[in-house]
DNA sequence: ATTCGGACCTGAAAGC
DNA sequence: TGCTTTCAGGTCCGAA
């Protein structure tokens, strides 16, 4: 569910809030979540301090004292939420992250179950994390020398999180319309200045949807439970048969790359290969 | 090397 | 109104 902006928006408000505090007492509802021994996860996490609360890709990284790192994966419905312990607990709560002298509690609340919670040592993050270059901190030279010999399809190849960390369907599909670039183009016929272009606009959608706090179409909100401001930014996604906002031909709903597309065809030129 | 369908789950919304 | 079907911000796997 969550993509770049609303994991951003999530670690950015745990991170004043959860700085320094030291785990104690874990509770594990739901195994399966856990990647690997839970008992072991919840023994071992008791007493870490939490020394920062960072994002890579769609991952929240809790870096705790003695180089262990928790990674949180929300995917489709995946919640956290830091409240008084006084709150009740809502359906789909699966893990209690309870803390040293703290009135509140960290919870995971995920009603499809999809998410998943690993306890790693920071050294083995990279090779399980396996994530490609952040789209706002990768240079513009080299977002297009990955791209060369790219044969997939944009949408499919800005899905990949091996190529790119961090975009998902509803901003792959915002980019690449503000982008003029139609979904199905393949990656490596698209001009350097189109590439270029689409670097910038993925820099520029990322950042603004970041500073809305996100988009909330369903489910989603943020650690304190508010929904996110850029779902009115929206300009294709789940806008089929509405008129674009740019030339006013109505919106189109495909499935490309295996998910839902919203897409413009007049703005969003196939080129010369048209597929 | 890609693309596709299905799997993993639950529940909201749409369809009848 | 109420039952059924479809679909969902993600990713992984196996088959075509």
């Amino acid at each position: 569910m969550p993509e770049l902006p609303e994991v951003e928006t999530i670690a950015a408000d745990l991170r004043e809030k959860l700085r320094h505090l030291e785990f104690s007492r874990v509770r594990i509802r739901l195994r399966k979540l856990i990647q690997g021994s839970s008992a072991k996860v919840a023994f071992t996490l008791r007493g870490k301090r939490i020394l920062s609360v960072v994002r890579r890709g769609k991952y929240i990284l809790f870096r705790l004292a003695g180089d262990w790192v928790l990674a949180v994966h929300l995917r489709m419905t995946g919640r956290l939420r830091f409240v008084p312990k006084s709150i009740p607990e809502e359906r789909h709560t699966h893990v209690i992250f309870e803390f040293k002298n703290h009135p509140y509690e960290l919870r995971f609340v995920d009603s499809r179950q999809f998410g998943h919670i690993r306890l790693l040592k920071a050294g083995q993050l990279d090779c399980f994390l396996n994530l490609g270059p952040e789209p706002l901190i990768i240079s513009a030279e080299d977002f297009i020398r990955l791209t060369h010999g790219k044969k997939k399809g944009i949408k499919a190849l800005l899905l990949d999180q091996r190529f790119l960390a961090g975009l998902g369907n509803i901003y792959a599909d915002e980019t690449l319309h503000a982008a003029g670039i139609h979904p199905r183009k393949k990656a490596d016929s698209l001009s350097p200045t189109g590439l270029l272009h689409l670097h910038q606009t993925i820099r520029r959608i990322l950042k603004a949807a970041i500073l809305a706090r996100g988009t909330s179409v369903r489910t989603y909100v943020d650690a304190n439970g508010s929904a996110g401001g850029y779902k009115k930014r929206l300009r294709v996604y789940g806008r089929a048969g509405k008129s674009c906002r740019c030339c006013q031909s109505p919106i189109l709903r495909e499935k490309i790359a295996g998910r839902c597309t919203f897409y413009c065809p007049t703005c969003q030129d196939a080129g010369e290969e048209e597929k």
